[in-house]
DNA sequence: CATGAATGAGGTTTCATTCAT
DNA sequence: TATGAATGAAACCTCATTCAT
């Protein structure tokens, strides 16, 4: 029985090309963690990749579009991460937990590539002329516009402190950032969970109202 | 008499060289603003200080060195501004004050530079191999302890929240870069004056102890 | 009897083989003539023919010997209608108005091709270690040394003007390529039959003895 | 006396430059001849220059650049010689033949440049898109429009058969096509100067009214 | 025979840096 | 010091060809 494909309907070269293609993308988020975008070559991706230079180019039209699916693919990650885990929580307060916990997951499993994150996300894009945009910036636009809600449902049920709400998710963007920018240069001393619960502790105590 | 000298004790040749490197280096502050590190070439640089190539190499070792020296300058010209108008301040609220209007005004006045200030003073400098920091690093520790300090002054005194100094040092960091970051990609419909009020009122308002 | 083969005496699978052969050859000549030796990849050459690329290799040691074969397949229909239609002609007269009407006709058949066709007859191969000769300059040979002949014949029998025939034929190979190089490049306004007609007149006109 | 410029006002330094430059183009058309547009790499002409990989960037946007370059050059060089030599000439059957005598000495001057002349010039560019056309197209539509005009201006005179005055040049340049490419298959027996003769003896000689 | 993923040599181009003038 | 032509290492990318399935 399914003797030329498997559940999704791929046969076994279709699911071969696939995998390539993955470690292909996994080596280069490697490399790319290492060097940078430019300072990077597809000789070395490919090299970690154990594949001919050639084969990359098979996959990829380029060195842009590699780096382009590595983000998209870590957007990915975090984004269908993020629908699952904090724009399902009924609760203003746990949801913000949740994307507190999720935030420092992902930055702690993508450690190398933060660099290269922030680099895109942040204010400058790694070269202007490089117009990530479209896929990300829906994406980016997207989580932006889910956690402003989340701090809207929490102020109107009285939850949550009378700030603007796009103020509230710009800071915490901001000093998530703050954090985690100066825990890859300052190897931290306390454990994952320990700053997960801290840092909620701190942002979310500052956030309650706090009357009666 | 000091016929051939000025005040500082400087020959013309000397001042003329001065003069020459400073130009040089706004030359590059602009060219490394508008195309970033990796996409700006010496070439560029030179025409737009409208230098020979070879000239650059009389005054710096490379691009790198260029880079870095725009850099310090940047750092340089934004630690007097904080000693002067930061430090000096008596009071830890006016400081932080001073502080929101300093980093604001800074930002604004080298806006196109932001996104190489971004690219090497967060999260990852421009190039792992390209070791600014020392000079850039001691800077930024300095900044970060005075910050620190008048955060602890302020919780000292009883005007402050009780919260680890360092945090709020970091917070204030990491918000202050998202609505930079912010307004760098939405054109900010208020005027420099009016977003320094707002920020202001936000963080401190937060941050006071409201007891009494 | 005669199950699996066919008047050939070949088998279904040695047909197959042929066909596929001749289909290949196909789009390879469509393949050149769109992009020229050069800017053709057996990757296109293996879509337009719709098999794999490996496949390719089974039939042809390489691109090379694939451009060869077209040119040497057009060579051979050429001659072949060649030696049926103008050999094979009595009068001199007849036979220089077949050649030209031959020519005519084949040009706008293989129109496309007609570039690799100059690149590779004229002047010079497309390619100086791309050795087609051989089979090539000899039915390049054979075709001079048969139109000289029929000038020979034709100044012998004084129907022709009294010019060394090797000439002759340089011209009338010269005109020609001329005409069809104008109307590869200006859209000729008349039809093909109207221009053999034309062609043919002017060039045979200019040729005949007009004594008495 | 002329301490930093000579006659044409360019210092030494521009006309060294010139100077490179031209025997870059010199070198540049060596390697064309010998391996055609394609089969030759930067790096030949480079080092047939005697100049760096780098050097010729300098001079030249690429190789596409560099080809149009050399070609553009050979057409003036034709171009100038046959406003001078056969543009001004009077007499119609003068000026034919000094373009005869024009062609047949260019074209044994840069003999091995033909394959890549031919491949251009005649019936199919070297590459569609390769568009060296404007400078050269139009060259070469003046070139055209001036041998036809002398052809008309034979036929007014009545020097000249009856033909139409377009077909005459298109059958010249074949003509000589075929011969010069005939010329670079088989080494030709006898000099330059006789073959000058005898080729206007043939072609003026068809081209003369005969009457009385 | 058919397939097409993998290969890697080789080509084009860029640009930081040097050095003779 | 100022100049800018020359350098050449190094990057990106293509594509003819092979080979395991």
């Amino acid at each position: 029985m399914d003797e030329a494909g498997n559940a999704a309907g791929l046969t076994r070269k279709e699911r071969e090309r696939l995998a390539h293609r993955q470690e292909i993308l996994e080596a280069a988020e490697r490399v790319f963690a290492r060097n940078g975008y430019h300072g990077s070559t597809v000789e070395q991706i490919a090299q970690e990749a154990e594949f001919a230079v050639g084969t990359i180019y098979n996959f990829f039209r380029g060195k842009e579009e590699l780096y382009e699916e590595v983000l998209a693919g870590l957007a990915e990650e975090f984004m269908g991460a993020f629908r699952e885990q904090v724009v399902s929580q009924e609760d203003p307060v746990a949801a913000i937990g949740a994307l507190i916990e999720l935030r420092l997951t992902m930055f702690e499993k993508h450690r190398g590539f933060a660099r290269a994150f922030f680099e895109s996300m942040m204010g400058g894009h790694v070269d202007v002329a490089m117009g990530l945009p479209e896929r990300m910036q829906s994406l980016y636009q997207e989580g932006v516009k889910a956690v402003t809600g989340i701090f809207e449902r929490g102020i109107r049920t009285g939850r949550f402190v009378d700030v603007d709400p796009l103020y509230l998710t710009l800071c915490l963007h901001g000093v998530m950032n703050a954090f985690l920018a100066y825990w890859s240069r300052v190897e931290p001393e306390e454990s994952l969970e320990a700053r997960v619960v801290k840092f909620k502790e701190m942002f979310i105590g500052r956030l309650l109202r706090g009357d009666a």
